[in-house]
DNA sequence: AGTTAAACCTGGTTGC
DNA sequence: TGCAACCAGGTTTAAC
């Protein structure tokens, strides 16, 4: 599910109202991608400081009081299908209930049907293990360091097709499969296009393309097809205006030619031929 | 070194 | 109706 506007919508969610909240206990389900790191008993009597967000992780510190406790955070990430509740009254936890944080304002829960998402422990958003897990990441794309310039820059030192680099977040974090096919499609670039062919005027216009397919998301609350909610529970409406996304044979937004489906690095990638170039 | 597959899971949909 | 095959908002890890 979730790309960078749903994760972003949840971190706006949990943010205020956890800020400054007491941890009462937690509790694991099945377990996640990773291990958790720490028994969950040793959260307890931490307080919550600002969510962050860095990509598609979540970052909640946790704040120790006095020198028996643990100091750091909890980094966190939604996989496919992971979306964050902030419940008063928790009902007992289901089936794909697999994380809750019980804090003096509210039960922070995560349901994870598939179960690619984590919860891990680290002392410090810049100390493994969650350092480990965000160095790779690009810059984000609302960073104002992020020129035309730059990421044409680094455009011209790769040769795999745009829409895999995309999704690969080293050119830019943030855009997964379906904002990153909708900024393709809003730029007028072919998904297999190599990288280093990509001319600065159409990295400009690409760059343009994947800002604004994203804030327009969060606008919208992100994109739900089938798992995603913010934390009230509420639907995201991005994918109703889709322009290709999931509409292969359907007609295309501008011209009205039939979407294109193609399979690239395991996953669908939808355009339209007319309106995308090579 | 740079790219591409395999792996992790569950569940909904499609097709025989 | 039953069951197999395929598909799904991601990303690390292993293998060409």
């Amino acid at each position: 599910m979730p790309e960078l506007p749903e994760v972003e919508v949840t971190r706006r969610g949990i943010d205020a109202p956890l800020r400054g909240a007491r941890v009462l206990s937690a509790r694991l389900g099945k377990p996640l991608r990773w291990p958790l790191g720490v028994l969950p008993g040793e959260l307890v009597g931490t307080t919550v400081g600002p969510v962050l967000r860095r990509g598609k992780y979540l970052w909640l510190p946790l704040v120790a009081h006095g020198a028996d406790r643990l100091d750091g955070g909890l980094l966190l990430h939604l996989g496919m299908s992971g979306s964050l509740a902030l419940l008063a009254a928790p009902p007992l936890p289901g089936a794909h209930d697999h994380f809750d944080l019980v804090t003096s304002s509210g039960t922070l829960r995560l349901n994870d049907p598939r179960r690619f998402g984590a919860v891990v422990w680290s002392p410090a958003m810049t100390a493994a293990p969650a350092a480990k897990l965000l160095q790779r990441l690009g810059p984000e794309p609302f960073d104002p360091t992020l020129t035309t310039q730059r990421f044409h820059a680094a455009l011209q030192q790769r040769r795999t097709p745009i829409k895999t680099a995309l999704l690969g977040g080293e050119l830019v974090v943030g855009a997964g499969n379906i904002y990153a096919c909708e900024a393709l499609f809003q730029a007028g670039i072919h998904p297999g296009l190599r990288c280093d062919r990509i001319s600065r005027p159409r990295a400009a216009r690409l760059l343009a393309a994947v800002r604004e397919t994203l804030s327009r998301a969060l606008d919208l609350g992100g994109s739900t097809l089938r798992d995603f909610t913010d934390v009230h529970g509420a639907s995201g409406a991005f994918q109703a205006e889709a322009a290709v996304y999931d509409r292969a044979g359907l007609a295309c937004g501008r011209c009205r030619s039939a979407v294109r489906r193609m399979v690239q690095a395991q996953r669908s990638t939808y355009f339209c031929v007319v309106c995308q170039k090579r």
